[in-house]
DNA sequence: TCAAAAGTGTTTGCCATACACCCATGA
DNA sequence: TCATGGGTGTATGGCAAACACTTTTGA
């Protein structure tokens, strides 16, 4: 016998994204204005239903790239959210993944969609069970970023020590040292110092780095772990 | 005009289950063999279908009561798995829980249903995509079990500092130092010693132990938090 | 010459690790 | 009395945290 499943329920499954992404020394989201009811005009998650011949990563992508035109976006898949009732429309079970996106190179992004970004503590309240998401994402991202590199992801190709330190404080919402905060990134010794300097930030100017993910993933296969 | 998702595709969910246990200082996880096609008589995972108006919570705790016949399991939801054809019957997205349980207290667990305990390191082949979610189940329980006072789900209520050792380096894969061990517990100050010794493993016998779950949540408000 | 940010080392305390002997008991 | 497992303390090294002054440069 050729057991088919025919007599179990099936449910609509849901992509909700958290973008994140780093400005002007702080951590944001990235939200937009939700153009259709129930809820239309509150804020919301970016998010697509999962179709038949995807997978969840790949909807994942494809909700990205439909917002942003690239589709080699950091991604993680973090929890499932399965009230009965968390969309009122129809009953929906809703994969939660977040993203990192390096806001300069996505500068479009607010004009083209009805798309904001929020910093972190500042994020208006959303729709259905949207806040949740946003709370687990970010504990999730404040384990990931001190176990593995992925900060890089939120900054720009070429950055300097103190916007890493930045964004690090930004992330974990502390403050950390200069000197000890230096001396731990050069330790790890998986970032290329550019004798390139940023000029904006100050008159004597800042050496700009680069994450040298060759040597990172070199020396991970010689045993090395990332930690922040 | 309200949106009613009429044209998105709606698949299966499944939850499927990874049942954790401790027995002769072995790490092990419970196994059904499946009985019904395809793959009838391989190994498996427990498992079942979402329903219409449960939570992915309560649809694990069906599974579990259903098999243990308890209901107050400790269980972490921790992966959704969405290859398209995981499964071959039907599109079927699956949402896996691992689950903590005290052997002595479900013995009855291999007689009533067609189920066996493994040894983590000696797990037969199993049917899907089983396999990665063991594997995915294990990374997860070994970061909770080392930030979370969990280990005691899969102890007795009484237990010695010896068997508490050996479960985390059956948890960790690793030999821990006894004297380094036993202070590292005490100093984290949540267990009660009793008077009472278990006879069995020696002539001398050793003291019993029980979690002081009260005393945890206390501490844990006071800032305290559980690290191994 | 001054204001503003960049860059740089040392000391301290704590925690993780390594390590070995005596104790209690029943056979 | 002996074999077996239970129970206990100290010394060391490495890492995290605290901490302040000099350098550079354009205005």
């Amino acid at each position: 016998m050729l057991n088919n499943y025919s007599n179990e329920d099936k449910v609509l499954l849901a992509v909700d994204c958290i973008i994140f992404g780093f400005e002007k020394d702080q951590l944001k989201i990235l939200l937009i204005k939700r153009d259709f009811e129930p809820e239309k005009g509150k804020w919301s998650l970016i998010g697509g239903f999962l179709k038949k011949n995807e997978t969840l990563d790949q909807a994942g992508n494809r909700v990205l790239k439909h917002l942003t035109g690239y589709d080699n976006i950091y991604m993680e898949q973090f929890n499932a959210y399965s009230e009965v009732d968390r969309d009122p429309v129809d009953r929906t079970i809703s994969v939660s993944y977040y993203a990192l996106i390096n806001i300069e190179t996505h500068s479009a992004l607010e004009e083209q969609y009805a798309a904001q970004w929020f910093a972190i503590d500042d994020i208006p309240k959303l729709i259905f069970d949207h806040d949740i998401m946003v709370k687990h994402a970010l504990n999730r991202l404040r384990y990931r970023a001190t176990h593995k590199p992925i900060g890089f992801e939120l900054l720009p190709e070429k950055f300097t020590m103190k916007q890493l330190q930045k964004l690090y404080e930004s992330i974990l919402n502390t403050k950390l040292d200069k000197r000890n905060f230096t001396s731990k990134i050069n330790g790890l010794d998986i970032l290329v110092k550019l004798e390139e300097k940023d000029m904006n930030s100050s008159r004597k100017g800042s050496f700009l780095y680069m994450f040298d993910e060759t040597k990172y993933k070199k020396k991970v296969e010689e045993g090395f772990t990332f930690k922040i």
